[in-house]
DNA sequence: CGCAGCCTTGACCATTATCAACGCTGGTGG
DNA sequence: CCACCAGCGTTGATAATGGTCAAGGCTGCG
């Protein structure tokens, strides 16, 4: 890895995508910010990891000891009640991070909804790095940000919408959410099941299956198969989605 | 300024709790974390606002130019729906970091609760700083991801929790938020109105009242003013907020 | 082909919102 | 100094949104 600056520019562009790939810092465009032996030391540092359905990445009260970033497929972050009420409070894509706020212990639960990957540091390890990098913790900081943003919107949605406002507001927003796999013009991937989309939107699965239904009636959605569906309308989505009607 | 460090050690101290107090440092324990310059700096940039209750600081939507510290008070952060439902995102107190996140426009409002103090830094200026202070980058993140795991709490609060253990989750989260306004072990300062506390919890200015009333009835809460209450029961209080009742 | 898991639909119910009236309190002006 | 008023809070009656319970349908896989 030493003598990769010497090599010739194509091949340079060639090893350094690939070490991109391999700690997943393609896919969290950290990339373009980071210098080639930032990269170097970025992919020394992780471990990947092939994630099964259903795996658990990461259990609410559990020592915090490693950072994730996923690098394929799909992600349920969220918190529970000791009853067994389950609140969603994120969905993971390629390129994500999990597992960055800082405490002794994890604050969520995450697990993976269908086969992928992603790439795991030991988060000592991380915050050394990052401490020397200051390219990178700007770009984290700007991601926290950023994530904040969203999840105040998630407020929004879950104390003050109505349950038809919820479901358009989440498949508007769905459109643009799985950044590593956008689908054609106008239709949207549900990796997650109706369970999953009611815990995050803070509903039933009945409600959000019947309002699924009242979309489809009126034309707005049409649905392609149970995981996939075209928006036909997305004006009139996004003014549902909005409290707009 | 710049003779500072000369100084005698009790006079450079005193001069270095004023610049905090000043730029509103010392509010937001970034005090201890920076040298003497840096503070210098950090003061050189703040300008100092006095907010009347109900001012305005930011408005969603409009030109993030600024970023603010609350250094005394305390200020409601909401976002609205254009048929005016509003939803409280959370409350700040002296310390507070608002207007951080990346982006043209402010993605909420603030506006201050009651009379207090603010610092307002411009946007540029700010960023430069932080490039060139890795300590006040370490903090921001520090911070941003610490509000994260509490907007994730409040996500649950608003999608899963009944009306009784939200009122009870926000009366226990109360106990410890004011940080620069400790009230007295188990007496709760409340500054904001019910319909504040309704807009923050999802809820009805009604549901709130009613809620407290059987609180209050059950001997859970005592009012000893509309803004002050104390927890006689601190112990039943934190079980109803988790739902284990 | 059959079963398991997920989804949909329907009937009914409960929690919380809405509408309405009344009470308290603090500030102001007669 | 007192009375009135405005704003906020409480309480009650009723309504509606969404939850619960139950039954049935689809689909993909063994």
């Amino acid at each position: 890895m030493l003598e990769l600056k010497s090599l010739p520019d194509g091949c340079a562009a060639r090893r350094r995508t690939e070490a991109c790939d391999r700690c997943g810092a393609r896919a969290y465009s950290v990339c373009a910010s980071l210098d080639e032996s930032e990269l170097v030391r970025l992919d020394a540092l992780a471990e990947r990891l092939a994630l099964g359905s259903g795996q658990v990445l990461l259990r609410e009260g559990d020592p915090a000891q490693h950072v994730f970033n996923v690098t394929s497929g799909s992600v349920r972050v969220y918190k529970l009640l000791p009853d067994g009420r389950r609140q969603i409070t994120g969905f993971l894509y390629a390129g994500d991070f999990l597992g960055l706020a800082t405490g002794e212990r994890y604050a969520f639960s995450a697990e993976a909804m269908e086969p992928g990957s992603a790439c795991r540091f030991r988060k000592s390890e991380y915050r050394a790095l990052i401490q020397e990098t200051p390219a990178l913790e700007a770009i984290l900081l700007e991601r926290a940000n950023h994530e904040l943003a969203a999840a105040q919107a998630q407020m929004l949605l879950l104390g003050r919408k109505t349950a038809l406002e919820r479901v358009a507001s989440f498949l508007r927003d769905m459109t643009t959410a799985d950044r590593m796999r956008p689908a054609q013009e106008g239709v949207v991937r549900l990796p997650m099941t109706r369970g999953e989309m009611a815990d995050y939107l803070g509903l039933t699965i009945e409600t959000v299956s019947r309002v699924m239904t009242r979309l489809k009636t009126e034309n707005v959605i049409r649905l392609l198969s149970l995981n996939e569906l075209s928006i036909e309308r997305p004006e009139r989505l996004s003014a549902l989605a909005d409290g707009e009607a």
